[in-house]
DNA sequence: TCATGATATGTCAGAACGGACATATCGCGC
DNA sequence: GCGCGATATGTCCGTTCTGACATATCATGA
């Protein structure tokens, strides 16, 4: 069960830098980090382009502000679930979300 | 706080049907449910593709058999982030993962 | 400078999710 | 029919996530 220790070290505060495999990040987390990332800053994105304020969009997902904030910080403690239905909040579609995930892969692939 | 609602009533089974807005569900609901459905459907998919078990595909997300078939059931008490850890477990990139997501949208247009 | 609106950060109790296990059901060759 | 591997289903109980709230920081204008 080593990927549960990696699990542990995620949540305890990732740090990323460059969301690189820093520790023995496998592929596979990497992969799942980069896409939480991505769609994480496609929410500031989207939500600044439409002028809606950080509590506006917390009224329509039925959350409160801070926790938009920490989905926009990309904070450990936002599960995908959250970050999809913002996105999805702020009208985007099934094909925005799917740009948004194929460009988390090319812009890392330093 | 409708919304609050609206989430007890799918996770208490949503039964769906055929993925319409068979209540009050919200367009940005219904593309968050498809979303699911598209990617576990993908899961299963690209499981048998690669002829491993469920078994096997536990192992390696450090799962369990039991959890990766509620999973591809899309069962309402699997996350997306787990679905999603489970296709990058079997090496899908996120190219593939976008283009199941593109797909979702489509699939339900009706 | 001080308001004032927008964001950020920290915390907590309760809800949701997780792996694990038991057990049931299926599919298929024999 | 039996055995057997693969899946499905149901339930625990520890961990994680979430909304809410308080509070702090930031930005901008007066």
């Amino acid at each position: 069960m080593k990927k549960q220790k990696k699990q542990r070290l995620e949540r305890a505060g990732w740090v990323v830098g460059d969301t690189g495999d820093f520790l023995g990040l496998s592929e596979q987390e990497r992969r799942f980090i980069e896409t939480k990332l991505a769609l994480a800053a496609g929410v500031r994105r989207r939500r600044k382009l439409q002028r809606v304020t950080q509590a506006e969009l917390a009224r329509r997902l039925g959350s409160s502000q801070s926790r938009v904030a920490k989905i926009e910080a990309a904070d450990a403690t936002v599960s995908l679930d959250l970050i999809l239905r913002s996105l999805f909040g702020l009208g985007a579609t099934s094909a925005d979300v799917a740009r948004l995930i194929r460009q988390a892969e090319r812009s890392s692939a330093a």
